[in-house]
DNA sequence: CTGCGGTCCTGAAGGC
DNA sequence: TGCCTTCAGGACCGCA
């Protein structure tokens, strides 16, 4: 589910909450999304979150790591009280999908009474103990590696789509469907266009706009969308849903222009676009 | 190399 | 009411 400027708006927020927390228990429901050896962070200390693209690394004081991915639907939330009786089932506000309760499938509990809930109600995600950070092997939209030139070197050795490669999670590291789309529509090239087609001028222009639209949705706190698949640790919801140019725009007018906006489908995905503003 | 469709899952929404 | 199709912030795999 979520993007970079998601998985970096939970991030930021569950950090101070967790920093110095001891894990008491890990109570997995859905074991084909827990992978290693909990034991291994059992009674060990949380000192960092760490993130590279859509992943979650969160650091122990003994050198292990429990890595996360929360695909397309998941969601850490954190309780002060986890054994709080509204957090128990037959509390109707545990019906929520997007409470603890119908979906949660890990829940980690710390030593001083609080703890994690893991919801995913597609259950894609999971969460993996490693002694190493995993990361993706594309450069991360937010690290200083990710330069201009670097990104021109991607464009010019692909005939790939555009689209595509903003995705490309071996190349470029955080961007997805509703960032993809977005950038698309602000640097005016079609979501088809091939990569190695662009100008010096649309790869700086898109460049520009990928740093500008990642950015502005971390200032939002995330896109929390029609599903609300998307919330904050504290249950909150993002914004930057109301601040969408093109995604899930279909037939809706152009932000510039007012043409209506398009819909095709790429590698399964829908890609919106303005017919009239961005060019094939 | 590129794209496409199926796969992992669950649920909401819309057409008939 | 019910049934069927399509769609959803991701990513992998095998096949053309």
């Amino acid at each position: 589910m979520p993007e970079l400027p998601e998985v970096e708006t939970i991030r930021l927020k569950l950090k101070p909450l967790v920093i110095g927390k001891k894990i008491k228990e890990i109570n997995i429901l859905v074991p084909k999304q827990f992978i290693g050896q909990k034991g291994l962070i059992i009674n060990k200390t949380i000192t960092d979150i760490q993130r590279s693209g859509k992943l979650f690394n969160i650091v122990f004081n003994n050198q292990q790591f429990l890595n996360i991915h929360l695909k397309l639907t998941g969601q850490l939330l954190f309780a002060k009280n986890i054994n709080h009786p509204v957090y128990k089932n037959e509390i109707p506000l545990a019906k929520s999908k997007i409470m603890p309760g119908r979906t949660t499938r890990i829940i980690i509990y710390f030593s001083d009474g609080s703890g994690l809930f893991f919801n995913d109600l597609r259950k894609f995600g999971w969460m993996k103990i490693s002694n190493i950070p995993e990361r993706p092997q594309g450069i991360d939209v937010l690290s200083p590696n990710f330069t201009f030139q670097y990104f021109t070197s991607l464009t010019n050795s692909t005939n790939k789509s555009i689209k595509l490669l903003l995705m490309d999670q071996e190349k470029i590291a955080g961007i997805g469907n509703i960032y993809a789309n977005d950038s698309l529509f602000l640097a005016k090239i079609h979501p088809q266009r091939p990569a190695k087609t662009l100008t010096a001028k649309e790869i700086n222009n898109l460049y520009l706009g990928i740093k500008k639209i990642i950015n502005q949705g971390i200032k939002d706190q995330g896109s929390s969308g029609a599903d609300e698949a998307f919330i904050l640790p504290d249950g909150k919801k993002g914004n930057h849903q109301k601040h969408f140019l093109v995604y899930q725009k279909e037939d809706q007018p152009c932000p510039n222009c007012k043409a209506l906006i398009k819909r095709l489908k790429q590698g399964g995905r829908s890609s919106f676009y303005c017919p009239k503003c961005q060019n094939l």
